[in-house]
DNA sequence: TTCTTCAAAATGTGATCACTTTTTGATCCC
DNA sequence: GGGATCAAAAAGTGATCACATTTTGAAGAA
């Protein structure tokens, strides 16, 4: 019997004209993202309630959100915690994801004009920073603007909230078995994509962005680190 | 303007063991489905609590919900109604829901079992008997389940949420151009898919899906269907 | 008439409470 | 000691209320 932390949620700073509900939902998902909640801990209403100073009814929808996300998951004992990860998931994921991007890339590829090329190359740059300067978090995030701004291109977009809900899936883990990782160095594989994106090659591109998440992804996902993970994760089971 | 009609929402019978929050969504979600709420009208918290008789929080949870699967949209007004269908849209839908569950059926199918193709079978044969019948919804309901259990045959499934969310946002506009259509029939070309399963053969299992969607939702998105959809829309709005 | 103003009505949001289900853990029995 | 029992505690669920925001529509001015 493990006596439960007392559950730590960083507070986001809360936006202006923000709903409860919207920052609380916020604060719950830069913790799963980060990684802060570990899998298989209850997250009960009460607890989050407590530590972020409001009432149940904001947390309620909050944690019923990121459930429908599959950010968190819904026991049969109505239960809510963060899903456990298992080699066999990740990898069903990770090729999830490489569909899922590569189909909205070449979807946006049509509408990607010189001026959103300039806008990715300047993000880019900023990753390159980010990753001299040795800021992991700052990667992450940069790197999930790359794409986000690209599939979004296509003015009518519709894949954008499944991206978001796989990368939601996929974020504990990777930044948990990022922290066991000593030497990390992100090959920067965009500068290929941009290259198909101003030839407007579909296949190009395509091969660009499977090597760039696998890139980003796979080398995380040996067994090594899947195993770290599940450790770290059965501390707290 | 137009007086707003009272909500139509049909009762669905109340599953033992079932939350009010549960049912108040299965609820929404099949008037959805079946283009019951127009698009555009507002939905809101206390009409559906009225029409149901329930109070005002478990619909919240369910709106909410169905706004996170993007089959109701939430507006910066606050106001949530069933989003507006278009051609652009309407084909980004559809080619994501080709790419998501080609996906999906590729890596079920080293999972698929002689069982599990006796099964589909039955359920094939089920689909051409609501066919004969003229039971469009019968149809539609069991052509889901068919792809629903082929997916199902991976043992760490996590593409059916998503194929769920897309079948969701398509499915009023389905049901509603299919009510325009006076001779409706549904080619089978699900046979093509169970061949393919037989002989393990990814390619083959891809390309008959894929003409299995378009033949079945390709055809309604006629021009003509999404203009008779979009002025039945517009009768609401 | 047409536009503006503003108060009433409608609606969403958040807090609180009562009730039900689930979990916990101490006690009892074998 | 080990397992069953059951009451207390904890957690989820649903109802209700007060308040904030938005919408509506009537009254008044240009």
């Amino acid at each position: 019997m493990v006596s439960s932390s007392p559950l730590n949620l960083p507070l986001i700073e809360r936006e202006l004209k923000e709903t409860t509900n919207q920052w609380v939902y916020r604060c719950l998902r830069h913790a799963v993202m980060t990684g802060l909640v570990p899998p298989g801990r209850a997250v009960t209403i009460r607890d989050v309630a407590a530590a972020l100073g409001v009432s149940a009814m904001p947390v309620r929808e909050a944690l019923r959100r990121l459930s429908t996300e599959h950010a968190l998951e819904v026991q049969d004992n109505r239960r809510i915690m963060v899903p456990q990860m298992t080699a066999s998931k990740f990898r069903e994921l990770c090729e999830l994801r490489i569909a899922l991007e590569c189909h909205a890339a070449e979807r946006a590829l049509p509408y990607v004009t010189p001026q959103r090329i300039d806008e990715l190359v300047a993000i880019d740059r900023r990753i390159d920073l980010a990753n001299d300067a040795g800021d992991r978090e700052a990667v992450t995030s940069l790197n999930q603007d790359f794409h986000r701004y690209l599939y979004q291109a296509h003015p009518n977009q519709v894949v954008m909230p499944l991206v978001e809900s796989i990368w939601l899936q996929l974020g504990p883990f990777i930044r948990l078995a990022l922290s066991k990782l000593k030497d990390f160095y992100q090959v920067d594989r965009h500068s290929e994509a941009l290259t198909a994106l101003r030839r407007q090659d579909p296949l190009a591109l395509r091969i660009a962005l499977e090597a760039d998440i696998r890139d980003g992804i796979t080398h995380v996902g040996t067994n090594e680190l899947l195993k770290a993970y599940v450790e770290s994760a059965g501390q707290h089971s």
